[in-house]
DNA sequence: ACGATTTTGTTCTCGCGTTCACAAACTTCT
DNA sequence: AGAAGTTTGTGAACGCGAGAACAAAATCGT
């Protein structure tokens, strides 16, 4: 009802262009990028929808709709420019700058997250590392050394640190997810298994991997179940 | 090409009951699962759709909605019981059998999940650990040797694994995923950033952190957009 | 120059998922 | 027992996303 620019005249009155891509899209973005790194690895110039959707898993009708809340990127009869459009959705996303990361809970994850390469490669830096047991502060893990809690709003704030993840046991996890908002963190990613209440203007994405597991086991056993005894009655 | 190619299957009259719960409804059940739990725990024996609602984060009615996909479980007027309602959760999961997982790359990820005791609680054994790295065969984490990928095959089908995890570097992504296909397993859980080419029949489930990170990444932008273009000066 | 060919950008339709709203069913109070 | 109060289960409305299909725009071959 709103959307009064369906056609293509050029009025471009105070019509804001209207950032506002749709979440799903949103999250193939990052998928497009990385298949489009590794065209441009290998010295691809240009790539059709159909490639890059190939690369990326998806329908190719489905990846140019994304591609279409961007901008008019590609050319017709061609393709799109591998570099091009690699650089135009990194921008889209917010991958021409820094983002600062603090990871919070050093334990088995957080060493594993912490010695991750695939951060800073993608323009995300850990700015510092979090841990509440005593015994753990202190300690070096990467090139960090593992910071005490009650310094978290300092170091958040002197970093401009926006993004957290938490990776603590889920008791502790609103606890600490508290406190990153309270030192100015708006965007968390939580490992912990626990819902995680913030105030509006913080965006919480969950990463559970016992969830990913009950997911399958249920497909699992459907698989088991269906095809064994009651694939003869239809009706 | 042609042009009158449309052949419009039209979907026979038949169309089984197909006992198939909603994707969406499926991958919320553990988290009304982890709820129920924790409630019990705390010796509670019944909750209202309202009360488990926002114990698991959503909205009542959709709560409600959900469970009755299952069953009809609840007692108008009263609630749910709390332990009853978790055992047709859990049932209907696939949780009241276990399941044996295998672990395929055990570097910093790999040692992070084989530690997890969240696996073993879920009724999720991990019955093995494999890596290429002749030498991280034979170390041993947690209570299990890392084996050789040889092994993979023969160890996969004697302990009737169905799940398997991918936790490899992205370019021996696809390979390990064809060797457990080819093993047998029919679900996947992949770590590793990299699009995943399975036959029908298998389920793949992908968690990469660095897409988590983007799609925060890009909201984190617009918030900032939206203010008014402040300077970039941090500190 | 121009038609054939390729491939994008977009429209249209359909199905799924979310949410509202309310009758039905159960409990409690009088 | 009957009225008042609670809470479930679900029908219906609605919005979003997926995919098919096609017109528009670009290149290529002659
Ligand atoms: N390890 C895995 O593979 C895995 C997989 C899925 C989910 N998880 C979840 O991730 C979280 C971490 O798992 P883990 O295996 O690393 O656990 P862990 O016990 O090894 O590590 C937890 C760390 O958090 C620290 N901590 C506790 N309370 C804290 C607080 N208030 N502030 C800061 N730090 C605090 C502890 O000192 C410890 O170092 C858990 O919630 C777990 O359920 C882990
Ligand atoms: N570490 C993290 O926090 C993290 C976060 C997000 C994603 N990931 C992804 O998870 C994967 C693993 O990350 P990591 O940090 O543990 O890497 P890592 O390099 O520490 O470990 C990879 C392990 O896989 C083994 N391996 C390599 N090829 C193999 C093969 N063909 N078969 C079996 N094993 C093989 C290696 O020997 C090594 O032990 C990567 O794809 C990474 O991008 C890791």
């Amino acid at each position: 009802m709103t959307s009064a620019r369906s056609r293509k005249s050029g009025r471009a009155r105070d019509e804001r262009p209207e950032r506002g891509i749709p979440e799903a899209t949103v999250a193939r973005l990052p998928v497009y990028l990385r298949a489009l790194t590794t065209l441009s690895d290998s010295d691809v110039a240009t790539a059709s929808s159909e490639d890059l959707a190939t690369a990326a898993g998806v329908n190719s009708a489905k990846l140019r709709k994304d591609l279409s809340y961007l901008g008019t990127y590609g050319t017709r009869g061609v393709g799109y420019d591998v570099n091009y459009l690699r650089y135009q959705i990194a921008r889209e996303i917010g991958l021409t700058q820094d983002w600062s990361v603090v990871i919070v809970g050093i334990g088995n994850l957080g060493h594993a997250l912490a010695n991750y390469s695939g951060f800073a490669s993608r323009g995300f830096q850990v700015a510092a590392l979090f841990d509440v047991d005593p015994e753990r502060v202190g300690e070096v893990v990467g090139d960090l050394k593992i910071s005490a809690l009650a310094d978290l709003e300092v170091i958040v704030r002197e970093s401009a640190v926006a993004i957290g993840v938490i990776a603590t046991p889920a008791g502790a996890a609103q606890g600490v997810c508290d406190q990153l908002v309270e030192a100015g963190v708006s965007s968390i990613l939580n490992f912990a298994p626990a819902v995680l209440t913030v105030p509006g203007h913080v965006d919480v994405r969950k990463v559970d991997l016992s969830i990913e597991l009950q997911i399958l086991a249920y497909h699992e056993q459907r698989k088991a179940h269906g095809f064994g005894a009651l694939e003869a009655g239809a009706l």
